[in-house]
DNA sequence: CTGAAAGCGCTTACAG
DNA sequence: CTGAAAGCGCTTACAG
């Protein structure tokens, strides 16, 4: 049978006041005695029960990460960076999809949130995009007091968030081009829903402003991050005639971007010698294609390992309540210089 | 403040019994009463309190999904069936992989999967490739009395498991590739510690000799399911001089399928005109490569839902311990016929 | 068909 | 620095 406290304090010669002390870190414990708790609790395998602890401190030592139709590459990153900061801080993290495409109204979503919580007693929630703007989810989790982090929100708000600066990254990876001599720039925008969308195109705008150029509607195109759309995309672009047509595309995400390459080589132009492509977020798709992609790399998984992280720790020590983490602009063979 | 069965059994005028015997749908309380008691639970917004529960029960009402280094797109969709029969039957999944690159031996495997479950106290959990297969995780989990279902394990075994049929499936997709007339297939295989890789050759070899072929060893190249790996075997493959070469290449999963295409391109040969290519799994990438990709859908997710399914219910009714599900071969436009 | 008592394994005040 | 008591919110026998 796994051992209990009791059996720890039993063998231990102590109470198990005292043994729940020793294991909690708490103060007030002789030296001798700690040392020697600690060593028959190593011997006895013993480890909290998490049900007993959690009734009693109506703590569940459960994260929830909860998210809506999100990509699965972002997700997982995500996923895999708040599992390991779980890990250190003896949480663990059980993960909740909401289906909410239908759901429009914020009552529904709110529902939706509640039914999920009401039965998990979660001590934190990470809120991914674009659930992390819902104002009634947020309100939700309020009422609840249930603290939670958001990944990369639209606005910064009262709740704490981690994510990264999409708006400077855009700016970076469009000056990158212009520096290769591009002067006729096409942009694909995102889902028009998602916060990155706006700021991703709020950079190539700055950039190419400040380099003197005008920014022509005829080469930004909507998209919705789907490699369907990216298709649509880069046909609209690479139809224009000759002299018109954009000599690099910045796409917003790399699976819009890798279409844009799939495009290109069905109308018969070279990438990079033709046109120059770049993505964004540095997903297994932007080494897939060939040429591979330059992109943005995103902080994905340190996202996620940040935001369990604050939730872990909480009240305690509020060192940082929101971050923004470091991009990288990951060079690669999709970009040349114009001849 | 949260409504508990006492605040239920208060205003129901009844005993916290029977509110519990309503709650868990046990016999011997009066229809009358029943109908009473939800109404008043519902009202109440009453939920049980796992924790309370958890320690009365000793159950947890959790499911663990363990797995060491998976393919993203498999583990995802593994975990999103589980999450939904999780959902169903009132469990939770709490996903924990496990680090096991470097733990080469039996004791590290099976320490690696106590210390995770010593710690969460789950009521089943569910085992991925390749850690199905390790006896020592196995007998762990039978010395701690936790149930498991494996999905796609090498062996059948005691323990109850999901998976498909592999062989069966390369067995119909190599017979799809000969009655397109295709007699020089080349076969690319996956990674020797995966059970699939076995399977999935045993049927390529099974198709082409019961076709009156023979297996001939140049054409059949060791990859690992890696990309890259199919970049290498399928330069093998078609740098054989012509009268030689494939024909048609059938890659053991979707990655190295796409790496062929990608060669194939890079050496002059069309997709499909001068090769045929298939793949396995079904990935996205099976899409956004163009031609799209022949390939044969796993059943995937439903894997991860039968097998939580399975031990939510568990003890109860035994309907079917182990079970093989379907498969479907997808048709696309990377297989043409022989001119 | 219904209920009062005891207990699951911890922690939170409270004493000493 | 240490411990005895009470309680967290449920369920499992056991009575009736």
């Amino acid at each position: 049978m796994k051992a209990t406290i009791t059996d720890v304090a039993k063998k231990a010669g102590v109470s198990m006041k005292t043994v729940s002390r020793v294991l909690n870190n708490e103060p007030n414990v002789a030296d001798k005695t700690r040392v020697h708790v600690k060593a028959i609790a190593r011997e006895l395998r013993y480890s909290p029960n998490l049900a007993a602890r959690g009734l009693a401190t109506s703590k569940s030592y459960l994260i929830a990460l909860i998210y809506d139709n999100p990509s699965i590459n972002y997700i997982s990153h995500i996923q895999r960076g708040a599992i390991d900061a779980c890990r250190e801080a003896g949480y663990h993290l059980v993960v909740e999809p909401l289906y909410l495409e239908k759901a429009i109204s914020r009552e529904e979503k709110a529902d939706a949130m509640l039914s999920v919580l009401e039965k998990l007693p979660v001590d934190g929630v990470i809120l991914t995009p674009p659930l992390c703007d819902s104002q009634a989810v947020l309100q939700t989790l309020d009422d609840l007091r249930i603290d939670c982090v958001r990944v990369a929100p639209k606005k910064k708000g009262e709740q704490p968030f981690v994510g990264m600066d999409d708006e400077t990254a855009a700016f970076q990876m469009t000056q990158h081009l212009l520096k290769q001599g591009h002067e006729r720039i096409g942009f694909i925008k995102g889902h028009v829903n998602h916060a990155a969308t706006d700021l991703r195109y709020a950079g190539y705008v700055s950039a190419i402003s400040e380099a003197g150029l005008k920014v022509s509607s005829t080469f930004v195109v909507q998209g919705d991050f789907s490699f369907e759309s990216g298709v649509i995309a880069s046909r609209i672009l690479l139809e224009l005639p000759d002299g018109v047509r954009p000599t690099a595309i910045f796409a917003s995400n790399d699976d819009m971007a890798a279409a844009v390459v799939s495009v290109a080589g069905q109308m018969g132009f070279d990438v990079p010698c033709d046109l120059s492509v770049c993505g964004f977020d540095d997903t297994p798709i932007a080494r897939i294609v060939s040429p591979a992609l330059t992109t943005v790399r995103q902080p994905i998984y340190k996202m996620g390992y940040q935001a369990a992280k604050q939730l872990t720790q909480s009240s305690n020590d509020q060192t940082q309540i929101s971050q923004f983490l470091d991009f990288e602009i990951m060079i690669r063979a999709s970009v040349s210089a114009i001849a």
